[in-house]
DNA sequence: ACCTGAACACCGTTCAAGT
DNA sequence: ACCTGAACACCGTTCAAGT
């Protein structure tokens, strides 16, 4: 009926035997915010349940509650967890500031391609502080190449509009890739009316990284300060 | 204890009575879509239940089910239904390109921002003849400005994924606005961690219709053809 | 301090049945 | 052809209770 588990144990994890080798260490904020990432990753958005993830866990489903205020909680935690930025903090004094910002960015979007449920997440929460520390990062760099503050914010949320896009719409086509074809088969067949993107073949062109680089080097050339 | 309905009927719709003027339309594809819509528009992506849509309609909950293969597809119908482009649909001989892609993704920017649900929908989901449309005409410009068919689908997406970052991030700041002076606040108080973006008041900048536009000048900047 | 089961008020959807 | 209620297998969360 349910979905098969191909996993290890059946649905009710045997905790009852207490020597044996199944003794779970006990709930813990990391444990729980570790094992969600797991899930999501596994699973997706939806996939993400209060029961399941206490079945992981190894432990009832409303012991998750004393840890953690309610599953919005959950997603804070995880999506911070996921993001959390381990390139160097301080910034190494370089001459070159694009390819400093280029780096980060792809960073940010490779991270976020790892765990393709984290991008559609990202835009609805709070900004946790994995988030502000890589804006941080990013508006310090800007503004050392010579970006005036006046523009800080319009240069910063250019890139982060590019970049949310760029990543929600990249992760969504990768789940959905057999309806992918079936649309562009769906649009050849109605070429009458969409002649231009059937010609161009717009939904399988494939070359996602290139054409993000290649649209964030617009952006980039607009952003440079000018001298 | 459920949220109290401010509107006219309460839980059962009379519709034993028969010869009051209360007497619904029958149910049909469109009345449910438009239905949708609003709802959607009152009660967000989470309000959206199939219960609740029959309601609305003085339906019984599983009527629905006769007219619509399940809830996916109310998704998809309303999403559509609300991107319909009004505008011209064949090109006016303009010299203009640039002022008609920048009217374009305006008017679709402003579409999806009047239902603030329908942003982040419309990632995940199969592209309607709505939003085909919408390719079409836009591809069908850039083409005729002179962009090269090599770079038409880099030119597409990023526009796409420019506007769609933009709508998304802008339509969740919109439903959060208390949080996101509240995250300022604490960044305020972290601003030893984030000095530069706590300088630049970055939560606060509410200018978005104005960075949009001067984002997408950037875009353009790079996307137009080179002579 | 940490964990639990029973219970409540919801969901989407199947199915067999009504007109 | 169109609509319905009962029922199933789920949800998130409250609460009173256990150790």
């Amino acid at each position: 009926m349910a979905a098969k588990r191909s996993g290890a144990q059946g649905k009710r994890p045997q905790r009852a035997s207490v020597s044996l080798q199944s003794a779970e260490p006990p709930l813990s904020l990391e444990r729980i915010v570790a094992t969600a990432v797991d899930l999501l990753d596994a699973q997706g958005v939806d996939g993400l349940t209060m029961r399941r993830l206490a079945d992981r866990l190894g432990s009832g489903a409303m012991s998750l509650y004393w840890h953690v205020d309610n599953k919005e909680e959950v997603f804070d935690l995880a999506l911070d967890s996921v993001l959390a930025y381990r390139g160097p903090q301080q910034l190494v004094e370089t001459q070159d500031w694009r390819g400093e910002v280029v780096h980060m960015l792809e960073d940010w979007r490779a991270i976020m391609l790892r765990h393709p449920w984290s991008a559609s997440l990202l835009p609805r929460r709070a900004l946790g502080p994995s988030i502000l520390g890589r804006l941080e990062l990013l508006s310090k760099t800007l503004s050392r190449a010579g970006v005036a503050d006046a523009d800080l914010n319009v240069a910063l949320w250019s890139l982060w509009n590019y970049v949310m896009g760029a990543t929600i719409t990249r992760a969504s086509f990768d789940v959905s890739d057999d309806d992918r074809a079936a649309a562009q088969q769906r649009l050849t067949r109605l070429s009458e009316r969409y002649p231009t993107i059937e010609r161009s073949r717009l939904l399988l062109d494939s070359d996602w990284d290139g054409a993000f680089r290649k649209g964030l080097g617009f952006l980039l050339d607009g952003v440079a300060p000018k001298q």
